[in-house]
DNA sequence: TAGATTACCGCAAACGTTTGCGGGTTAATT
DNA sequence: AATTAACCCGCAAACGTTTGCGGTAATCTA
C-alpha cells in the first residue's frame, strides 16, 4: 500500500539492453541518437509508464519548471479568475504553480518570496500588497529570480507589469456619465491612493477636463479602504452635500454597491435622480438592482499575459533593466441599468 | 544577475572543518553529535543564510513537503475560501501547495492527478468533478497516495473525506421555515442529485416528516444544473403552479437569487407571499434585496480540516480501509430578510 | 590496568538524471 | 587503401543530501 510505482531511466535501459545515457538522450530526443533507438526507447517509455523524477531533474538542473504566485488575497473574484488563468496557461506550457497568500502584509510577503526562492522556483508572479511602501527588498529578489507584477503593482520596481488601463477605464467610465448629461459628477476614491486607485483618480480628472467641466473638491470623496461598508458612509456623507452629485463613479463595485443601499434607503432613485457606475464588472454587478453599470476588468487575460511573460522571461533572461515593461489590458464599459435613465 | 546564493552544506562543513554529514547531521540535532558542535553548526548555517535544497532533499528522502490540490473550480466563493484555509494552514505545517483546476472534467480530473503523483506530492486533495461517476481510476491513486476528498465527494471512495452536514443544514433551514409559519415549502434541487443535492433533498424530506407536513410531489423542481439562470427558469414555473408555494428552499444561493428575481418582476412580496431560503451564504446573499437567509458554509474550516488530515495521514500511513472517516462541519443558519415578515 | 562502554565524528554509497568526453563503426572522400 | 567524417553510443562524474557503518578517543567498570 502506499507504493508508488517507480520507474527509472535505469529500467528502461536494462530492458532495452542500453545505456542509461542513452536513453535519457533518446527521450529528449538528441541528434546523436539513430531513430531507430529513440523510436524504440519512446516506446519502451510508454509502455513501462516512465515519467522523469521531477526532483532528480531539477537537482541537477537547477530547473524546477515549479511558478510561485504571491497575492494579497485570492477570495477576490477578480484575484481568483486571474489565478485560474495563470493555473491554464502555465500547465499548457508544463510548468506547475504554487499558490500562497499575502494576506495583505508586508511582512508575510517577504517571507513568501523567500521561501518560492528556496523551493526553487523557476519564477515568480507576484501582486504586491497594499502598503509595500518600500520597494528595497522586492527589488532584490528580482536579482535573484524571474519576477513580474501583476494587478497590485508598484512603478518603482523595475521589472515587467501587467495591468489594465486603469486611467483610460475611468476616463471611459466617466466619459459615459457625460455623454448621458451628467453635470455633477463624484468620484469615491483611496485616501492615499495605491496604484490603481491613483489611476482612476487621473482618468476621471482628465474626462472632466477634455469635456470642459469644472472640477469640484467638495466631489471628491475618500476613505481609508473601499469596500462595501466605507461606500455605504461615504454614501452618507454625499447626502449631506447641499449640492448633490447627479452621478457618482465609484472605483470598486463593492463601494457602489454600499452605496446604492444607502441611496435607495433614502429614497434617492437610481438613476433617475443619480447615476452609478462601479468597476470590477462583480458578481454582485449583475445582482444588484437596477443592475450596475461597471467596467470589465479580463482577469483571465491579465493572468495569462502575466505568466506568458514570465515563462518568456525564464527562457531568455533579461540583461538589463531596459528590457522590462509595462502592460495594459485593455477594459470594457458594461453599461447597465444604473446609468441610464430607464426604457 | 540572476544569480541565485547558493550555500550547501559543503560550505559550512568547509568553514567549520567538519565533515558534510557531521553538519547534516547537526542540523537536525542528532543524538550523536554534541551540544557544542550542534550549536557551531545552527550559527553558521544562520550566518551564512543556510537552506536545504528542498530537490537534494526531496530526491534523496522520496518527501516533498509539496502537497496537490484538484478542485473542479476555484473562482466560486466557497471554493476560494476553502482554499485559502488550505494554504494558510499548509504553510504552517511546512508544507507548499500546487492547486490546479479540472474545470469539472473527469478526464482532465485524472489527468492532474496524475500530474501530481509524478511531480511527487506527499498527499493529494481533491474535490470531484460533477461527472465523476465511475471511481475506479480514483481507487487507483488511493492505493498509490494519500488522499483525501473534500467539498464534491463520493461514498464510493473509500477514503478519509471532509464535508459540511448537508442533511442536517437543509433541515434546519427547511424547520425555520415551517416554525415561523409556512405550509407549502417547495424545494429547487438538482435533476440527477450530486452527493451535496442529494442529501440536502433528504433533509428537506425529514423536515417536513419530522413536523407533520404533507409531501407534495408538485413541490420538487429540479433541473440539471443549478445557477442564477435556472433558478430564474424554476421560479418561472413556480409561477404557473396553481396551487403556489409559501416558501422556498434553493439549493444554492446563486438559483435562490434567480428566483427572488424573478418574483420580484412579478410582484410577488417576499417574504410576505413567498420566503426565500438559499444555501452558501454567498456575498450576493447579503447584497440581493431583501437579504437572503442562507446556510454559511464554514469554508475555511472545511479546508482546515482537510488539510490537517490529510497531513496526519502522511505522517501515518493508514494500512486499511476501516481507518478512513467522514467528517461533516457543522454549519449554521443565517436568518435574514427573505424569510421572515417584516418588522 | 585491561577491557568494555560511550560519545563523537567521518567515509562512502546511494537517490535519478544530465552531459562532457572519448571510443568504436560504418560510409564517404581522396 | 588510407584517411576523414559522420554517426552512434557508453563511461563516469556531478548535483546536495542522508545514513549505515566503522573508527577513534575518552570515560567507565571491575
Amino acid at each position: 500500500m502506499k507504493k508508488r510505482q517507480t520507474v527509472t531511466l535505469k529500467h528502461i535501459a536494462e530492458a532495452l539492453n542500453l545505456s542509461i545515457s542513452t536513453v535519457s538522450r533518446s527521450l529528449k530526443n538528441h541528434k546523436d541518437i539513430s531513430k531507430e533507438t529513440i523510436a524504440l526507447v519512446h516506446a519502451k517509455a510508454k509502455e513501462l509508464n516512465y515519467f522523469p523524477n521531477i526532483f532528480a531533474q531539477g537537482f541537477r538542473k537547477h530547473r524546477t519548471h515549479l511558478i510561485g504566485v504571491v497575492v494579497p488575497n485570492l477570495t477576490h473574484y477578480y484575484s481568483s479568475t486571474i489565478l485560474e488563468a495563470i493555473l491554464e496557461e502555465a500547465e499548457k506550457k508544463g510548468y506547475h504553480v504554487i499558490i500562497t497568500g499575502s494576506k495583505d502584509s508586508y511582512d508575510k510577503q517577504i517571507e513568501l518570496l523567500n521561501t518560492m526562492l528556496h523551493l526553487g522556483v523557476d519564477g515568480i508572479l507576484l501582486s504586491l500588497t497594499r502598503d509595500t511602501y518600500n520597494v528595497d527588498k522586492i527589488i532584490k529578489y528580482i536579482e535573484q529570480v524571474p519576477l513580474i507584477l501583476f494587478d497590485k503593482v508598484s512603478r518603482k520596481v523595475p521589472c515587467t507589469q501587467v495591468i489594465i488601463d486603469d486611467e483610460q477605464a475611468a476616463f471611459n467610465a466617466v466619459k459615459h456619465l457625460i455623454d448621458t448629461g451628467r453635470k455633477r459628477i463624484a468620484i469615491f476614491k483611496e485616501t492615499n491612493d495605491s496604484f490603481n486607485s491613483l489611476k482612476r483618480y487621473e482618468g476621471y480628472l482628465r474626462a472632466l477636463k477634455t469635456n470642459n467641466l469644472p472640477f469640484d473638491e467638495s466631489l471628491v470623496y475618500s476613505s481609508k479602504y473601499i469596500p462595501l461598508e466605507q461606500g455605504r458612509k461615504l454614501a452618507e456623507t454625499v447626502l449631506k452635500n447641499p449640492q448633490r452629485p447627479d452621478a457618482v463613479f465609484c472605483i470598486t463595485d463593492n463601494c457602489a454597491v454600499g452605496a446604492m443601499q444607502v441611496f435607495k434607503k433614502n429614497n434617492i432613485k437610481i438613476p433617475e435622480e443619480i447615476a452609478i457606475v462601479g468597476f470590477s464588472n462583480s458578481l454582485a454587478s449583475r445582482i444588484v438592482n437596477p443592475n450596475l453599470t461597471t467596467v470589465d476588468q479580463p482577469g483571465s487575460k491579465v493572468g495569462k499575459t502575466a505568466i506568458n511573460y514570465l515563462i518568456d522571461e525564464i527562457d531568455n533572461p533579461k540583461e538589463n533593466y531596459m528590457d522590462y515593461k509595462t502592460v495594459e489590458i485593455k477594459t470594457n464599459l458594461i453599461v447597465r441599468e444604473s446609468s441610464i435613465k430607464n426604457d
